[in-house]
DNA sequence: CGTTAGCACTCGGAATAATTGAGTGCTAAC
DNA sequence: GTTAGCACTCAATTATTCCGAGTGCTAACG
């Protein structure tokens, strides 16, 4: 039997059986669950003579002669890209979910992260999400706050909507008054514009023009920058680390560490989290050895990318091992990165719809 | 023996050994252990009749007759209470730790996060932060954001100087310089005042003085009392969870999964944290079943209030196995309360030795 | 020629038994 | 009061047996 022939329906079917039962069980499966618990009008014998075609092909092994059969990796792959058939949503589901990112969607950083607990929740997996953390973000807003006679809290909204704060401390007093003065002045210049476009001789400029010493200047302006510094930065949120103790893989405390540690590194998710399989629907699915690295040749990375009105916000990725309800996973992904991209758009239209803010809102608040 | 009977200066010592090992290795200590290792002077045959006794007076127990001993929580206090010698501290620690919530000092939410987090690097444990979120937050800036000609971003600014936003939708279109200026006009009437002071009178006043309409006003003020809100709401971060699977007392994943899942729940946490036996260093020691609550006989909880000029900010609590080693915990968040106590009070005078923030800070940023 | 019943064989895992050794309490001598 | 000596206990480790799920192969069947 070649090893580059097309499986035909009935193996198709067989492998689907013995994917998904060792999804469900996580045990070996033998040719009698197939035959009998999926009933395919055939004899375990038969099931065993596909089933040993199936493994002198690849898409399966034996761990040892008297255990039943395992998928491989080119298993797994097979049943991503050609079995698995799209899972229905939920709708009340949807709405759950909608609630709870209504008040994040202002910042992206909060959303991101949000939807990373949301994916965790509904797969049962750790999700990683990771902001698309871009250089030029430019300010819309900012603002100089009183904290007390020498220091000053620096408040900037960029573009994304993200705010960041800083506190700094002068070298003079000021009065809160002056302070606020400053604010607009220093806001003027820098609104709307790329945070790179302010260099040294706008800051000249701006000392100039408004006469506000440079000496004075500068902290505020520093703080400024450490802020846009700190918006372009991509943050990497992991969530859903307690979920690991559920799946029977990590059975030893060892493993559990191993993968956690694995997890914890940085650099390692950068890798993990950037592959490119694209299956057409905006996600991507790493299996096992494809992720290309050793320590990762157990776990499996389904991946999407969220736009919010049409630029990428960030990536949501789940981990968790190969043996992993991709059809779950994949589908919870994808429900959420539609939902984002739906509600992106209806947020226009909401807008004119009127909003249920009321009176009676502030009354009990008295 | 009598129960109450104290020890003598001979029982203690043995029980240090006991404990001190016991925290080292997490095996029963024998008696020969205790002869050898920690050299009394004494054969293992009188350690065994020490032993004996401090069992009867119920400071150490044997989980079955042929091992060594272990302390119980009687054991345990009396060594965190009489036994303990405050460990010295290391300048150079100090030094990290004083960077890494340099520039977290101004906003209290996110320092008592850093503290959590830096307990847990110190500690091996998990660190728990709660904030002390006040209920008379008042503000002390707030700015309105333009987004699109439909929404905006309300920025407040609370007098503990954190800073929270929301997004705004509204039913009419409104210009950008507008809403600065409404920003400005709100500013006025909020700033300063407790979030309690400003009633629907005030909301009709604010419209008729300056000419807004109640009906644009509202939803804005509605989302400044959401932050306010938000503020006044203390947060909880729980932090270090990864580090449990270093410590063999989470030998199965079972324990690990019970350990982790009572402390997600928030009102548990609540009740954990909430312990107050002052050790007369501002910290509480809470040792297994000292702790009231089942779940948690098999583990300690050592919290510090922190406070930052004057006033508290929040606690920082470490969880672990009742094998915990107190010496480094408690000296870690002594340690961690102190400093920043002095810190703020560093802080006025560091305002006045000057800042190093020079030119050279904003030429890399062109 | 594909399918199936039957059977001998394999091998991991559960159950059981044997062995080990750390630690104890007690007694008697110093 | 301290200590050496000794019999005893019992968890943990190791060895052994036993079981059964699952396989591959062969032969018969339609």
């Amino acid at each position: 039997m070649a090893q580059n022939e097309e499986l035909d329906a009935r193996k198709l079917m067989i492998l689907k059986a013995i994917i998904d039962d060792y999804i469900e069980s996580s045990e070996p499966v033998g040719s009698r669950t197939v035959a009998k618990k999926y009933d395919m009008g055939l004899s375990s014998a038969t099931i065993r003579n596909e089933m040993a075609d199936l493994e002198e092909m690849g898409y399966i092994s034996s761990p040892h002669t008297s255990a039943g059969r395992v998928p491989s990796t080119k298993g797994y792959r097979t049943y991503v890209d050609k079995i698995l058939e799209p899972a229905s949503s939920d709708p009340a589901l949807a709405n759950e979910i909608l609630s709870k990112l209504e008040d994040k969607m202002s910042e992206y950083g909060k959303l991101i992260k949000a939807c990373a607990e949301i994916a965790s929740q509904l797969t049962n997996y750790i999700a990683i999400g990771v902001t698309h953390g871009s250089a030029k973000n430019s300010v819309k807003a900012l603002q100089l706050v009183p904290v007390d006679e020498q220091s000053a809290l620096v408040v900037v909204v960029t573009d994304d909507n993200s705010v960041k704060s800083k506190l700094v401390s002068l070298n003079e007093k000021i009065e809160p008054d002056r302070l606020i003065e400053m604010s607009g002045i220093i806001n003027r210049y820098f609104y709307g514009k790329p945070a790179n476009s302010v260099t040294l001789m706008t800051l000249n400029r701006i000392s100039e023009e408004s006469g506000i010493s440079r000496s004075l200047l500068l902290p505020f302006v520093d703080a400024i920058f450490d802020c846009i510094k700190e918006c372009g930065k991509g943050q990497i949120y992991t969530e859903g680390t307690a979920q690991l103790l559920r799946h029977p893989e990590f059975d030893s405390i060892d493993k559990a560490r191993d993968f956690i540690e694995m997890i914890q590194d940085e650099d390692m998710l950068e890798k993990i989290v950037n592959q490119s399989e694209d299956l057409g629907n905006g996600l991507t699915v790493s299996i096992g050895t494809e992720n290309g690295n050793d320590g990762m040749s157990d776990y499996s990375v389904v991946s999407a990318k969220f736009e919010v009105d049409g630029t990428c916000i960030g990536t949501v990725s789940v981990v968790g091992p190969t043996r992993m309800d991709y059809k779950n996973v994949i589908s919870s992904l994808e429900f959420m990165k539609k939902m984002l991209e739906k509600k992106s758009l209806e947020g226009k239209k909401l807008l004119t719809d009127g909003s249920d803010i009321g009176a009676e809102d502030i009354g009990d608040l008295n």
